[in-house]
DNA sequence: CTAGTTGCAAAGAGTTTGCATGGCG
DNA sequence: CGCCATGCAAACTCTTTGCAACTAG
């Protein structure tokens, strides 16, 4: 399973790398490469969306109010190894300190018995910016 | 919206309180509580569990890797007031200690500036059991 | 040339809703 | 009795898939 680059693949990083500390969900991927004059079948978007996921590329978040899926470029070259939080007001994603990640984790795993995946979780809440609204 | 106390109601919090500590997707609850003799329609499934979830009753969970959510009881009085760890392995909800909870959060506003949402995040990973295993 | 990709339309899965009927308070 | 809940089927939304044409390597 090789990567092929294709131009469809580079629309679609291109539009995402626009807004890295964005997510977005399937339909507004495909608006927004729509709106910059390009256009890529929502199927496409769809493949391409899972496949780079796969790849680590890009992640997948589903709120748990919400139905579809939305995608954004893993920013990071070490996103697997630190906790990330969410921002439910302006969406964006912030990535915690690693040695606050480790440390915050370690305390888990003492008290509860329990280990974290950093990879698979997030913590949602609100940004400096957006509390102070 | 007042709350009703109709015989259905009394079957799906029957069939949840037997097993608290999991959560079932609404395919999963039909099922079971038919395994049991009883029968609910999967419509009325799908309209007790999101009201029961807007009282508070039972949680909802969408596993990132997954389509269909999924309910649990709120099994305990101050869920609201402190965060969650669910076992991926078992699928298990373990109540994270309060003081340790809170500490936790202090110290993510104090590096990161980001007031973590407690109702709304769910930390996933594996607990002691299925780590051993 | 070959394996992987694209676009389209159709199929699938999960969820919501309109409506007539029935039950709770 | 009035309001809300139920069951059924149909509608809807999000996502996946089959297929033929096409493109990267």
């Amino acid at each position: 399973m090789s990567i092929y680059h294709t131009e469809q693949r580079k629309i679609l990083l291109d539009f995402l790398s626009k807004n890295r500390d964005r997510s977005f969900t399937i339909d507004e991927i495909t608006a927004g490469i729509g709106a910059c004059g390009e256009t890529l079948a929502r199927s496409t978007v769809y493949r391409l969306a899972s496949k780079l996921a796969s790849e680590g590329v890009i992640r997948r978040f589903v709120k748990s109010d919400s139905r579809s899926a939305s995608y954004q470029l893993a920013a990071c070259e070490h996103c697997e190894a630190h906790l990330h939080l969410k921002c439910v007001g302006c969406g964006k994603l912030f990535h915690m300190d690693e040695a606050v990640s480790d440390e915050l984790i370690s305390k888990i795993r003492a008290c509860s018995a329990f280990s974290v995946d950093e990879e698979e979780s997030v913590l949602y809440g609100k940004c400096a910016r957006c509390n102070a609204k």
